[in-house]
DNA sequence: GTCATCATGTAAGCCGTTACATGATTGC
DNA sequence: GCAATCATGTAACGGCTTACATGATGAC
């Protein structure tokens, strides 16, 4: 999970540790925060991997690409000379998705995770990060989460209304209209998918 | 949360730990599959520190007690003989909450888990077992989660709609109607806890 | 007597967290 | 120069899962 996330953050754009994590708190929202813990330790794994690298430190943000000079501290501070206003952070260190981490962010997108507990932070984050499937994997990736909540949902619905008191079939009930919503939801995407209308850019999904 | 789940179903009836495992999944539906792994040293733990007991074989699920002969084994053959029909199961040990044990529950009913990751279960858990808890505490727990709700979606709106892609934003917004949907039934189940005439047994939560 | 199911348990390991430690840069 | 924030890292630990091992019972 935490290299899925990493791994389709960086495929957007090259971008260092700290960034990363709070990126991850917009695209996750309340799904998932991510620690500097895991998170350090998981970039260094992935760079030993050779999944993703450093890359020099002017090329970063700016889209005018400069000279460098061969001093990677000089040409930093060369950089931020250059320019007035605010300056880049200092030492982070800014990684990038190579043909490694490409395939191994594909791998990770498509493998059958169900059945894994936390199924529901999975598939959110290999939902945010789909785009970069081919449109039928995307595809199936969809179909396989709709099969798996309507399992879900047509054995809630043989239980009835579900045990203990009060409290425990509220619980119960809120989930399974939940289930049903997701359900809805999911097949909403499948048949945007399917439906070549609604492909074009800027076309408004329900 | 293992914890809390297992002193929750013995609070209402003993269980040994195959019907615990079973009931969970019954309990917390989809959100939450105990392994074995993890219930059974946890029971041992349990008892090790006196908030569960093991009972009395006969005493299991029969409403008539049988007077115990001192062999525990001997009872139990001797239980099956008796009745001509289902035997109990084998080697099975029935766990019941201690006075401990129950004390036990209300702490972790009680306690603050908000800011840990995995709110959503805690909560659940917390909700099915919330019967046990008095009407004013059972009340903050509702409150607290309200507010930790509409924290959330203020946050959520004030974000607007999200970034990267179509996909990460339909989770995005897809998230935020979830958000909004909880927070209602929260808001319901308060104003259920609230109004005394919706607390006569049997009345329908909505 | 053997198979499926019920039932309990252990060992290893994964994946993450918390708490802590440290350093660079900017704004005042 | 001092505080706030940005930024990176490490160590210890926690809770749960998987895979494995074992045994009892009932159905046939």
């Amino acid at each position: 999970m935490l290299e899925l996330a990493i791994l389709g953050l960086l495929k957007e754009q090259p971008l260092h540790g700290y960034e990363l994590k709070k990126r991850v708190g917009e695209t996750l929202g309340t799904l998932w925060g991510i620690s500097y813990g895991s998170l350090y330790p998981a970039l260094r794994r992935l760079e030993r991997d050779g999944a993703i690298e450093g890359v020099e430190p002017e090329a970063t943000a700016f889209t005018a690409p400069i000279p460098a000079t061969g001093s990677l501290a000089g040409d930093l501070a060369a950089a931020r000379a250059r320019r007035g206003t605010k300056p880049s952070r200092r030492t982070r260190k800014v990684y990038r998705l190579t043909p490694i981490g490409e395939a191994r962010l594909q791998q990770l997108l498509l493998d059958d995770a169900s059945g894994t507990a936390d199924d529901e932070r999975t598939f959110a984050m290999k939902l945010a990060f789909c785009g970069h499937l081919e449109p039928t994997a995307r595809v199936e990736l969809l179909e396989h989460r709709r099969s798996a909540l309507a399992d879900r949902l047509s054995r809630a619905q043989r239980l009835g209304t579900g045990r203990g008191d009060r409290y425990a079939r509220s619980l119960f009930e809120h989930r399974t209209q939940a289930t049903q919503r997701d359900l809805e939801w999911v097949e909403a995407l499948i048949e945007a998918e399917t439906d070549p209308n609604s492909h074009r850019e800027g076309a408004a999904a329900s």
